[in-house]
Formats: C-alpha cells, sequence, structure tokens
DNA sequence: ATAAAGTCTACTATTTCTATATACTTTGTA
DNA sequence: TACAAAGTATATAGAAATAGTAGACTTTAT
C-alpha cells in the first residue's frame, strides 16, 4: 500500500497541476480542498519542494507551484520522492534496494525473480502516467458521469 | 513492500512445493533452510493450514505438506491468506476494499483511476503465476548459471 | 512412557506512519 | 515600520502494524 504521504502528494500535485501557470496557490487551499491534515500537508510540500518538483513564495500572495508542466511529471518519481514502494521486495527495488535478510542465493531466487516481473508491470504504468494523464482522466471521469 | 509474512510464507511453500507427494516436512527442517524464525515459521504455517492450502500431521515423523498440486496455487492466493496488500490503494483492492478517509468523490478520482490500471497489471502476473511455476524459474536461473 | 512433532494464545519489542506543536524566516502592504 | 500572511524547520508524541518470542498443551509413533 502507499502511505498517506504518497497519496497526500499525489492529490496536491494534481491540485497544483490544474493551476500551473498561476499564481501559486496556498498550503492551506489545498489542505482545505482534498481533506488532507495542513501540517501533514506543509512537510510533504516542503519535501517536494527540496527535491525541486515544487517551488514555493513565502509571504502574502505567497504559496507553491509547479516547476515543471505536469505533463512531465511521472508518477513513479512522486512516489520514489514520497519513499512510496514501488517493488514489493527490497531485493528487486531499483532505488532502494536492500538484501533480503533471509535470502541465501539472489540470483537463483524463485520469488524474487517472479516479483522482478511484477515490478517491471507496475513500472511500466507508473512510468508512462503523469499529472497531467491524472487529470485527463478525472475530467473524463467527471463527464462521463454528467452525461 | 510485501510482510515479512508474506515472504516466509512463499519460501515455505516453495520448499513444500519441491516435496509434494512425498512425506511432510517439519517446520524446523524448513525453517533452517531458508533462514526463518522457527517460532515465526510455526504461526505462519498454522495460518496456511488453517486456511485449507497445507495439511499437517502431529507427532513423531510428522509436519507439513501441501494438499493440493503446486501447480495450483498461485500466488495471489498466497499473499491474500497471509493479509499482503496486491492493491496500492484500499479503495481499489477487491478482496480489502477500505474507501479512502479524505477521498471526496472515488468514483471521479483520477489517481484512483491510475492505481486501477496498476492494480490489474500486478494481478496479472501474480494469478498467472503459481508456486510451480516458482519451482520451474529457480530451476532454470540455476542452469544457467551453472553452464 | 517418552520424545517428536504440531497447536494455541498471549505477550513484548521494534519500527514505521501519521499527525501535531512550536518557534522561526521571508515578504507584501497599510 | 509594524504587522499579518505565508512558508521553513525541527522535534516530538501517539497510534498502528510488524516481527518475533515464550510457554503450556495435544497428538502420535515407537
Amino acid at each position: 500500500m502507499l502511505s498517506k504521504k504518497t497519496r497526500y502528494a499525489l492529490k496536491a500535485l494534481v491540485v497544483l497541476g490544474k493551476h500551473f501557470g498561476q499564481a501559486p496557490l496556498q498550503i492551506s487551499r489545498i489542505a482545505a480542498e482534498e481533506n488532507i491534515p495542513k501540517k501533514f500537508l506543509e512537510q510533504i510540500l516542503l519535501d517536494l519542494r527540496n527535491s525541486g518538483i515544487l517551488f514555493s513564495k513565502k509571504g502574502s500572495g505567497g504559496g507553491y507551484g509547479l516547476v515543471k508542466d505536469p505533463a512531465e511529471i511521472f508518477l513513479v518519481q512522486v512516489l520514489r520522492l514520497t519513499g512510496g514502494p514501488v517493488a514489493l521486495l527490497p531485493c528487486v527495488s531499483l532505488n532502494f534496494y536492500q538484501k533480503c535478510d533471509e535470502c541465501i542465493n539472489e540470483g537463483t531466487c524463485g520469488v524474487r525473480d517472479v516479483f522482478l516481473d511484477v515490478r517491471n508491470a507496475t513500472l511500466k504504468v507508473l512510468s508512462e502516467t503523469s499529472i497531467a494523464d491524472i487529470i485527463k482522466r478525472e475530467s473524463i471521469l467527471t463527464n462521463s458521469v454528467g452525461g
């Protein structure tokens, strides 16, 4: 499962994506709009800023905005920045690799081999989908409900 | 990430799969072979027995064995029995569905929509792969290293 | 009878996650 | 220039999940 941190980050980026190119948005506004605890969101957005995908502006009229076009922010990146797991086993992770404590021979481990396939399948979706795609999907879902 | 419980369960089932049709295997032997804490493994195997995929035999000469052919035990099932997550979001899980606390409209949530795709991709691999497949992969990996 | 195995329940320790608190800095504007 | 609006930074607390351990009990083969 994704952590709440990752989920909140995705939701916030979607909101920010909808306002790309406009004036920065305040944390409190995003928090209210997406039902996210404000103080928690502060930390998350700060992280995202420090990793370079958001800019911020202090003081009155300040807030956060996307540095890049939402079409260029892919979900893998967000998961990785917020520490969310892509792989289901540490020994199969590209960015957070760790040997499994109990494992005797990683090179011949059949379990590992299958979860490499799982990781690749997951990664394909997450690395092909951007924040802009999520926004598109939302508008499709909204319109198809409406009529 | 999979829990250790799930990992240990998979490893144990692979060992048991290799001995399918033969005399039952002792917990202590599986634990030793796979570097799994014995007491922890006891609980896990007991769970798997109570859910019907293993049989057990008490007393001297006792132990555990697979009820079904390893070719008929698929990884999805093991993950679900051991509580491991398949979906990355609760609102997208088939067997452990939960509404996301913060979510305002599930039906039009773009994040959810993407993670439905992710779930389907993952599920495809996990529901097509059996314990027997893992054993096959292991022998392929072992032989390709050997020569 | 005894020893080898599994059964069952409870408990504890550790870690990770989620959230909150507090004090500080920058910036716009009255 | 004071003040308020915003983000910055770090620490800490609380909660939940995970991992592992302990101990007493039951069944079965010899």
